[in-house]
DNA sequence: CTAATGTCTGTAGTCAGGTACGGAGTCAAG
DNA sequence: CTTGACTCCGTACCTGACTACAGACATTAG
């Protein structure tokens, strides 16, 4: 069990000191009491979970999302487990779709800009002033993220 | 050439009253001089404008992006329109190759826990807390947004 | 022993894209 | 001519995930 100031946790975890405290702040890590004077000192549990709340995060998850997940049980807990990643991968899935109705619209419109005569109006520039004459993929796209 | 209140222009628009006026912030609409009285007018060319502003939201523009977009014009600056889509294509490139990759790691977490027996911690988030012993997908992803 | 670096606590600022609100003035219908 | 809806303007607040900073104290290298 090593023991650490929050600088060097910082380090080992690869963020910020201001946040291992905001991750604190949040309660997603526990603050320890200070041995003796006023400065703290932490173990490689809190490493782990750092550890955990990152990994997490490349996953998509949010700190909110996160702190359920450090709440579970890796034993009794699975099916709760399940259901958040599931969760989480509609919403990547919804992102996804959002991201290519977009490309579509966009891919269409920067071929259109390449195959016109310059002596035409700019087709991006045209379609976004007057939209109801042109491409349709643009009216499936949600605006929402 | 109609005359709307701001409440009007808004409704025509789908917009809400206060984002017309950030929208006038931002420098993206104009502010007309007061007729008679305090109350301004609007007119289509500022429907117009609110309305491309929201199409080029749905694909993706940024207002600072659209800010530049509404400074071009439609006949003699095609290739800068060109270089503004062709730049947030490879925006939603890379945005969707992260969310692929996290589409992946998180697939095969659940598929593994559904398909392990109850006796073994769950995998979601035992990797999660243990992650150098499994998962490759998942060293693939990047954290950035 | 001292100077530099690190820690503690609390508060405030950042980014984007809005949304809300308060108080005063204005406009249209009845 | 009043009432209620709308507008104007400025400022503050919201989300999410940090990031910065100030002032006081602690620790450590030389």
């Amino acid at each position: 069990m090593t023991s650490m100031t929050i600088g060097r946790l910082a380090a080992a975890a690869e963020v910020g000191v201001e946040t291992v405290r905001y991750y604190q702040r949040r309660g997603l890590l526990a603050v320890p009491e200070p041995a003796r004077g006023q400065v703290r000192h932490y173990g490689d549990t809190a490493l782990s979970r750092l550890r955990f709340i990152r990994r997490a995060q490349q996953l998509g998850f949010s700190l909110d999302e996160i702190a359920e997940l450090l709440d579970l049980d890796e034993n009794t807990d699975r099916q709760a487990a399940r259901a958040l990643a599931r969760d989480k991968l509609a919403q990547i899935d919804e992102r996804m779709a959002r991201l290519a109705a977009m490309r579509t619209a966009l891919t269409e419109l920067v071929s259109c800009c390449e195959h016109t005569t310059s002596a035409q109006p700019c087709p991006i520039l045209h379609t976004l002033a007057h939209p109801d004459e042109d491409v349709p993929a643009l009216l499936e796209v949600d605006r929402r993220r």
